[in-house]
DNA sequence: ATACAATTTAACCAACTGGTCAAAAGTATA
DNA sequence: TATACTTTTGACCAGTTGGTTAAATTGTAT
């Protein structure tokens, strides 16, 4: 087996993820899976049984990939601003690469809240978590950074930055366009301005 | 007709909107509206042609009452900082009565982008956008607020802050009960945090 | 070459979906 | 009350959907 003849089970995977996150659970289509895997709509209930089934493997194959890099990011070397600039590098990258992604998480994940359990479980993220939080508490008691600042917010808050001008883009364009703004050039200036505000509001 | 016996047509946009909010346009099914709204199927064809259109005709309803509301916290009495206040606490209150709605808006504006067109040439989102931005230069001339703030940027920022954890509630929630957080409390902390992170991070 | 298991397919199916239609029920007008 | 209209309904339909099955094909070990 050569290295892009993919086998069907894994063929079956990358064009299930494909169509899952362009149509949605509900608008995906079986027969859909399988021409764009280039297999018989029959294989795919031989390797995964049932619609749901494959979407869960899908799912959780993609989001488990993507997931584990974030933390990464935070285990590198130099400040704690740093290491925030870092996350959002990533971040955005990955964001640009993948833009129909975050929507198509949050919707399914609100749909089907069980998806979470199982993701959680798969990284082993309480354990990541709380070395991060115990590295910015630590921050705040060396006077880094302003000592009233809620880690978990203050998590969120760079989150929610970084990943809404992706999941609001198509009203956010629509409106920028009327005032003749790029929205290509806005993302791009939001790369260095997310840090820059993040870190002018937590600064000590 | 009484106040609270709606006619038929009133009906089925009530019901529609809240099938459609609740599954999602592929997820919905026109006998649960008829159910829901107390009627037959036939009915919702005989009001409104198609399922393509009922869904129109709901999400333009929804949508452009509670994007109304949104300009409105920004023309009142007082200092920028109160109005960002204002519309934070208004914006917070309407995602708390609506849990579902953000979810559901991004994603089936992303599935029909061509869905914003119409919201926005319903509303006057141009001349509305174009005073508020005005407003902010002014506080940025006048030294109130930083000169390097960019307002479009500013307006998703707050926008982000507000909403983001209404779309990410399944996985923050589940992360947090991991470290023994109430997301309730959580989502009451962010009423007033997020305007002062906002706050800190703009005035001069 | 043969037997056996794993993979792949074409044909098929029952359930469901959005949508139609002709008839019935209701309502106003003369 | 008779007439014309709008509103509401039950029954129905064609197309689509996820899923099944038995047979064919391929791979593999003996």
């Amino acid at each position: 087996m050569s290295e892009n003849e993919l086998n069907a089970e894994h063929k079956i995977i990358e064009a299930a993820a494909a169509v899952f996150v362009e149509k949605g659970y509900e608008g995906a289509r079986m027969q859909q899976i399988a021409d764009k895997a280039g297999i018989n709509k029959a294989l795919l209930h031989y390797y995964y049984r049932s619609k749901d089934l494959l979407f869960e493997k899908a799912f959780l194959t993609v989001a488990s990939s993507i997931f584990s890099k974030f933390f990464d990011a935070f285990n590198t070397e130099g400040s704690i601003f740093e290491k925030i600039e870092n996350f959002l590098t990533l971040h955005q990258d990955l964001l640009f690469k993948h833009r129909k992604y975050p929507v198509f998480f949050f919707n399914e994940i609100t749909r089907k809240p069980e998806l979470i359990k199982k993701l959680i479980s798969r990284l082993d993220v309480s354990e990541k978590f709380e070395k991060l939080s115990q590295q910015f508490e630590q921050e705040k008691r060396d006077g880094i950074i302003r000592s009233d600042i809620e880690v978990p917010h203050l998590m969120v808050n760079i989150v929610s930055l970084s990943v809404f001008p992706y999941i609001g883009r198509p009203i956010i364009q629509e409106i920028m366009s009327e005032f003749d703004v790029s929205y290509e050039k806005f993302l791009d200036e939001r790369r260095s301005m997310i840090a820059q505000f993040v870190i002018n509001s937590i600064k000590a």
